[in-house]
DNA sequence: TTTTCCTTGTGAAAGTTTTAACTTTCACAT
DNA sequence: ATGTGAAAGTTAAAACTTTCACAAGGAAAA
């Protein structure tokens, strides 16, 4: 059980734990091996040991992974043992798709919605309210939420995310395109989509020249 | 002049073009210095320079770099010498909040969006009139779109881009949650909403330990 | 012209992650 | 009870990235 864990490793079991659910949809049958896990993943069957080896042993050799022992067990590394709070800061395009997006998912569920647009305050986005972002503090504080969403204009990004700090957020995912400031017990997570795009077409030009 | 460049690094010019460009907005002057960048990035000189130093020599000792020079290098480095075309498949929350979004990006320009759903075909968004995925391939091919934004359910995701690839698309951005299958001349870069979610959630449950 | 200053560009080391090969252990058949 | 096969878990090597420190080189001042 090591202490510094590769990002890497905590993305894929978090796709590990996607094609769990998957393959329990599937009715696919109660064992499961790093092989037929790594295939649907497209990657190695050792990555998938190795991976699982950083947080203890859980298969029997010879045989291979209970499923639902597995799914468990991924569950509880990353946290996911009950439903998160999230907060949406920014009720623009990606703001709102996120909130369609994540009432979908279990897992997490919106609690509120933030804008400082007086159009748009006091609106509502399915059951979630919009309120007004200068009470983001108080609001995120006393609902106990622990993860964010910020989707505002970079330039209003920093200020936004100050008073989600002060609420107790402890993690961030952001649409700005900015680096966030934030203490060393709040986790920041970037989605820069023009990022993606711009190293998207990077790869274009690079493989039509070779 | 490397042949193999960090994929990090690639990701940082983007970062670097948004920081010069912010830059001229700000009149900051005609000499920027890699520290200066390195600051604005969050990131350390060296890596700047190293990161650069990939590609070639652009600044000048003693002194720094011309902003403008820096800019037009980069740009031509990522490929960003043209307007590029993008289309859009899947016009749910996060298709369309795509949509929304890069129309106001210069850079990239949405020229077709897709969906299945009849509901949907036909109607516009914005100025982009919903076609029927079962033209994917064609109209993509007609139009010379090298870049498609892949917002679909998993389940369908793997049918649409072999329609995508068909049509001469050489990058995807996927929010679909499975890895997709592409020949060695496309490029995909997959957004994982939920995966980030949960590594979020990762963070903040070790860091509560910490 | 020469010296000094300053920042770039880069070689080498350190650190990290991935890959591959190896060892161990369990279940089951004999 | 024991041997065999198969897959997990582990170790070691390779590949890749970042970091550090300094040499190189141009600009400006003396």
């Amino acid at each position: 059980m090591k202490d510094l864990i590769p990002e890497a490793t905590v993305r894929r079991l978090s796709h590990y734990l996607r094609c769990i659910e998957m393959m329990e949809k599937c009715c696919y049958g109660e064992n499961l091996q790093s092989k037929d896990l790594a295939r649907m993943c497209s990657i190695s069957d050792s990555v998938v040991r190795r991976d699982l080896s950083y947080f203890g042993t859980f298969g029997i050799k010879g045989v291979g992974y209970d499923l639902k022992r597995l799914k468990d067990s991924i569950k509880r590394i990353l946290g996911l043992t009950e439903k998160k709070k999230v907060v949406v800061v920014g009720v623009g395009n990606i703001g709102r798709a996120l909130i369609g997006y994540l009432s979908r998912v279990d897992g997490f569920e919106v609690v509120a919605a933030f804008d400082n647009d007086p159009q748009k305050i006091g609106k509502k986005i399915g059951k979630i309210k919009i309120e007004d972002a200068v009470n983001i503090t108080p609001i995120t504080a006393n609902l106990n939420a622990e993860i964010a969403v910020v989707a505002v204009p970079s330039d209003e990004a920093q200020k936004v995310v100050n008073r989600l700090v002060k609420g107790r957020v402890k993690g961030i995912l952001n649409f700005a395109l900015v680096p966030l400031k934030v203490p060393d017990d709040v986790t920041v997570r970037y989605i820069e989509l023009l990022t993606e795009l711009e190293v998207l077409t990077y790869n274009i030009k690079k493989r039509r020249k070779s």
